[in-house]
DNA sequence: GATTATTTTTAGACTAGCCTAAAAAATAAG
DNA sequence: CTTATTTTTTAGGCTAGTCTAAAAATAATC
């Protein structure tokens, strides 16, 4: 059994090592987990110890197979839990992340599956990324983001890229939600600044910052 | 905030609180959370620090307003998350309690009260114990159980004493479940012994020692 | 009321996880 | 290729929570 320390470090090296090629740096595990190198480095040693990383002094650290797929399996947890507060408990989307984060550390197998099954087998969380099956396959989405869109184009929102407070709760202030249409009408050169419409309603204006960071489908 | 350990603590020594006139011996804290004697010394000390338990050496402790609210507002969670365990995970009354000890500890009034809105509001959890209102308030069942009860009498299961897997295991192999009707047909003397039929169908036998541990409502 | 027995507290030590400061290694610049 | 910068590791120390063993206080017994 891990202490959910353990398992927090086991997540975040997961997670850098989808944006990193080859080893994961003990300063970005530092950063992901808001924490010192020094104590990075302590940690590394003791899940290298269990057998869940392979760890070489400088190199930098990688899951084992035994070590992804704990780290999948939390992440799984992670999100059927945030569907569970959006879909039953009537949560928004930028209130569940901090409970998720405490719920996936409820390690039953019993207990993950029968909520899968409660939720009817989501595919996706309430930010539109995808949920691991049982088996721990993930389905990542292609990264088409509103601002590859050229003017006249049309997209489905599918999921965010940044998750803060603040950015979901714009998104839900214009009613940018997970299935919303948008058009594009016009795109600005100089801040790549664009307006378009929502679900064919009013036209309003988005930011560069803010449509970078929004993936999409585009429609046809 | 407090640790998962501090509230442990405070629930163990509500618990306690109600089994003891005064103030609550160390030993019975330490043996409730299956500790060490010297370790609940220490650790009610520093709750007494935070002004959660009075405590005065070589008296016990006792939960200030604030403790006690604590510990009803983690019983309260506790409660709530076997209900939906039960009632919409599937699973079984022996099968809740463990996760429900790790449940109750995610602190955050919204998900309470949202869950509580859920499960539309119940008055006791699976085996039968009364879930605390949001404002803490209690109520504890009258305490007759089925070896109170003489030849002939009826009663409904409303709850039980004693939770073991092994002897909620028991009672629901024998359908002896929350709403069961049990109708007393003879008490033997020697062992006090019941035969009883349950829901009217089959007279099975059943031992003081678990008569004893089933709460019931007296019909009529 | 003195003497055991029990309960509780203290003292000191251990682990997990974290930190700061300094040393060592790796990387970048000149 | 030598020096400066950055990254990583080590060394040592801190807190929370636990334990064992010993001391102190309370309770029980003679
Ligand atoms: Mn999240
Ligand atoms: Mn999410
Ligand atoms: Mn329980
Ligand atoms: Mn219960």
């Amino acid at each position: 059994m891990l202490t959910i320390t353990e398992e927090n470090y086991l997540k975040a090296i997961f997670k850098s090592s989808l944006k990193e090629t080859d080893g994961v740096s003990t300063n970005s595990i530092a950063k992901e987990l808001e924490t010192k190198a020094s104590s990075v480095t302590d940690m590394i040693k003791k899940l290298s110890d269990k057998k869940l990383v392979n760890y070489k002094k400088y190199q930098g650290a990688t899951l084992t197979k035994q070590g992804k797929d704990i780290a999948v399996s939390i992440i799984r947890n992670h999100r059927l839990w945030e569907v569970f507060l959006v879909e039953k408990l009537n949560f928004k989307w930028d209130e569940v992340h901090d409970l998720a984060e405490e719920l996936e550390h409820i390690n039953s197998e019993k207990l993950t599956e029968q909520l899968d099954a409660f939720l009817e087998f989501p595919k996706h969380d309430p930010h539109g990324d995808p949920i691991p099956d049982k088996n721990g396959n993930i389905n990542r989405h292609n990264d088409i983001t509103l601002a590859d869109l050229q003017a006249n184009e049309i997209g489905t929102v599918v999921g965010v890229k940044e998750q803060s407070k603040s950015y979901l709760n714009y998104l839900e202030n214009i009613q940018l939600e997970l299935g919303a249409k948008i058009t594009v009408h016009n795109i600005v050169d100089f801040d790549r600044s664009m307006s378009a419409s929502i679900n064919n309603g009013n036209s309003i204006n988005i930011s560069h910052q803010a449509s970078k960071n929004l993936i999409i489908k585009k429609s046809k």
